[in-house]
DNA sequence: ATGCATGAGGA
DNA sequence: CCTCATGCATA
């Protein structure tokens, strides 16, 4: 049915909860695609953003000139800065050769520079001697700024891959190597988490994004596309507190973060609550705590 | 994007 | 019990 293309709705977290048919100009649509075996997207995605920058939507459209596509041979800008790694544990896989569900790695003889990182910078005397870089590294030296910097450009290159954060999540479950969801790849990029835990996300994430770039790059989109949704152990509901209760612990948080056994009992038999809900209420509190107050007080995304 | 839950590890 | 790293479920 050429002249239409669809258009995919998706919210805040880049879930899919919609299509829409979308009728597009007729003429410049008469491909008869060849190969196309079973994958929705060998199209340059084009997002649409709301006013925080979240995806709202993505339209598929055809053949036409590629915003931002395959480009191997010029390096307009330079994202990938060099950058030195300290402590990289080496990883003792050499190539975890993402293993999806593909139907055929289909022979693309078509040579690929597997490293499309160029320096065409020519240092000068004085930048290599003096170097400000203010390191700032936190308790365990760990190079914030390098970290920042990542989680920055990851986003970008993500985006421009037309990738969401799911998406993200999903694929890494096919690969080889530590699996992170969606949540996680949400706090990394806003680094809502400890500087430990982003620098051990960060070579995954790294390893990730390059290989997925260059998948992207020989039109070989074949990289995620698994929905398997395998059952889960059953969990707790999720308990929702009334705006009362809130408050009321809250106002508890603030005289005492860290209350004793008896009065978080205290509390809970006042609240009306299970104990155990409010312990964790403040477990959880004095974690978020923590984690907003660290590399993120710098920025105001 | 975030709130509550889970589970490992440490006193 | 606590902290920490993470994830499911939900707003």
């Amino acid at each position: 049915m050429p002249g239409i293309s669809s258009q995919i709705l998706t919210n805040a977290q880049g879930q899919v909860i919609g299509t829409l048919p979308w009728v597009v100009n007729s003429a410049s649509v008469a491909a008869p695609a060849p190969a196309q075996s079973l994958q929705v997207q060998a199209v340059t995605p084009q997002l649409l953003l709301n006013a925080q920058g979240q995806v709202i939507a993505t339209l598929a459209s055809s053949p036409l000139p590629p915003p931002v596509a395959v480009r191997k041979p010029s390096t307009p800008e330079s994202p990938a800065k060099s950058e030195v790694q300290p402590i990289q544990p080496t990883p003792t896989v050499p190539q975890p050769a993402v293993v999806i569900a593909s139907p055929a790695p289909a022979a693309k003889p078509s040579a690929s520079a597997p490293i499309p990182i160029t320096c065409s910078e020519t240092p000068t005397v004085s930048q290599l001697v003096s170097k400000p870089h203010t390191p700032s590294l936190d308790e365990d030296g760990i190079n914030l700024e390098e970290i920042r910097e990542f989680a920055k450009n990851f986003k970008i290159r993500r985006l421009s891959l037309g990738l969401t954060q799911t998406q993200v999540g999903q694929a890494l479950t096919a690969t080889e190597g530590p699996v992170y969801s969606q949540s996680a790849i949400c706090r990394f990029e806003k680094l809502d988490i400890t500087p430990k835990s982003a620098q051990k996300l960060k070579p995954v994430l790294e390893k990730w994004l390059n290989e997925a770039e260059l998948r992207n790059q020989e039109g070989q989109q074949n990289l995620m596309e698994f929905v398997g949704g395998e059952p889960s152990k059953k969990r707790k509901r999720r308990t929702s507190f009334t705006p009362q209760a809130i408050e009321a612990l809250n106002a508890y948080f603030e005289k005492n973060p860290l209350p004793t056994g008896q009065e978080i009992t205290e509390i809970a038999k006042e609240l009306n609550y299970d104990r155990e809900v409010v312990r964790v209420w403040f477990c959880n509190r004095r974690q978020t705590l923590k984690n907003t107050s660290k590399l993120n007080v710098f920025q105001i995304p």
